[in-house]
RNA sequence: CGCGGAGUGGAGCAGUCUGGUAGCUCGUCGGGCUCAUAACCCGAAGGUCAUAGGUUCAAAUCCUGUCUCCGCAA
């Protein structure tokens, strides 16, 4: 049986885990995650989903504010004696300390097709851009960020209307069948991992709030890719009355129209144009409300009413 | 107790400050026009104004409590 600690925070990493617990060739020795953190209205401090999985099994939890500089923590992994750490999304950056504690190695799962999208927001950043296709990789953790040695990879497929939320379901969901194969590949030693590719190196860096912003002098394309980028994490937005409007879900149009003007109200929802073609708001979300279709929003709003 | 917005026919909103006949756009249904229509014209149905209490001759509107939804921030 081969023990792991198994590193990570948010809910993608999720059945990663649940899988390797679940699975009688590993054994799970401990969860590492971020702190609690205050969060959502109220500002109630919240574990993190891995948190409550670990809780929920009884797994050991450590909760370094940075795990460099914790060595209490380290020496308590240390005496863990695991084969493996696993890192899926964890959120911290680990010391060369750490990373020699591990009979084997340590390895992570990375969200894109390496060495693009090194870096915080991968799975975003790919929709945005407008990428056909992406993928999982695992690694070789070494102390620069996403650039150790890659062991396997997956292609995922991006079809036009895609949205982030559906590419974090397909990304979890296969995630853990990829980091069995490179765990057992590497302790019965079939897997050699390869170095990545020395071009094509990007990051993918955090999303500023700048960006969310719609530029509607962009392609309606573009606009279109940033809208399903970053659906509901956090919404592609506009402006309207001095209120936040987010756009959930849109469509090109191949017509045109003056940049940022409200053309027509169609069926199914608001014509925007836009520096190429126009866009078409299917569905929106105004600050302080649900969301609701951008016709209904539009016929409220009293736009384009004669 | 982090800051803030909102609950009014099926949908989205106005009306609330300055209490006194329930309003607008859309949808639905019926009819008309049209070769035709998602367009246009005429008409109809549909609301205990989130909820509980209070003030008042009179409350969607003022006061108090409760529930629900949401934005920011983190």
């Amino acid at each position: 049986m081969i023990s792991i600690v198994f590193f990570g925070t948010p809910a993608i990493a999720l059945k990663s885990l649940e899988y390797l617990y679940n699975s009688d060739k590993f054994n799970v020795l401990a969860v590492v995650t971020q702190p609690d953190k205050p969060a959502g209205r109220g500002h109630k401090l919240t574990m993190s989903p891995i948190k409550q999985f670990a809780i929920e099994k009884g797994l050991p939890v450590f909760q370094p504010k940075s795990i460099r500089k914790e060595p209490e923590i380290i020496s308590e992994l240390k005496k863990l004696s695991p084969d493996f750490f696993v890192t899926f999304a964890f959120g911290q950056i680990l010391s060369q300390e750490v990373l020699d504690i591990p009979k084997f190695e340590t390895i992570n799962l990375h969200a894109s097709l390496l060495p693009k999208y090194r870096g915080a927001n991968p799975i975003q950043r790919a929709i945005i851009n407008g990428d056909k296709k992406t993928g999982i990789c695992t690694m070789i953790t070494e102390l620069g960020l996403d650039c150790g040695d890659v062991c396997l990879k997956e292609v995922i497929d991006i079809p036009d209307n895609m949205t982030c939320v559906d590419l974090f379901e397909e990304i979890s969901s296969k995630s853990p069948q990829l980091i069995e194969k490179t765990l057992t590949g590497l302790a019965n030693n079939t897997l050699i991992p390869q170095k990545q590719c020395s071009d094509g190196v990007c990051m993918a860096n955090k999303l500023t709030k700048e960006e969310t912003l719609i530029d509607w002098s962009k392609t309606a394309q573009d606009i279109h890719n940033l809208v399903r980028g970053i659906y509901k994490f956090p919404s592609a937005y506009f402006m309207h009355n001095g209120k936040i409007i987010k756009v959930l879900e849109t469509r090109v149009l191949p017509e045109q129209g003056k940049c940022g003007d409200f053309v027509r109200l169609s069926k199914e929802g608001l014509v925007v144009g836009c520096g190429k073609d126009c866009i078409l708001l299917v569905k929106v979300k105004p600050e302080g409300k649900g969301e609701m279709p951008a016709r209904d929003w539009a016929n409220g709003q009293h736009i384009l009413q004669k």
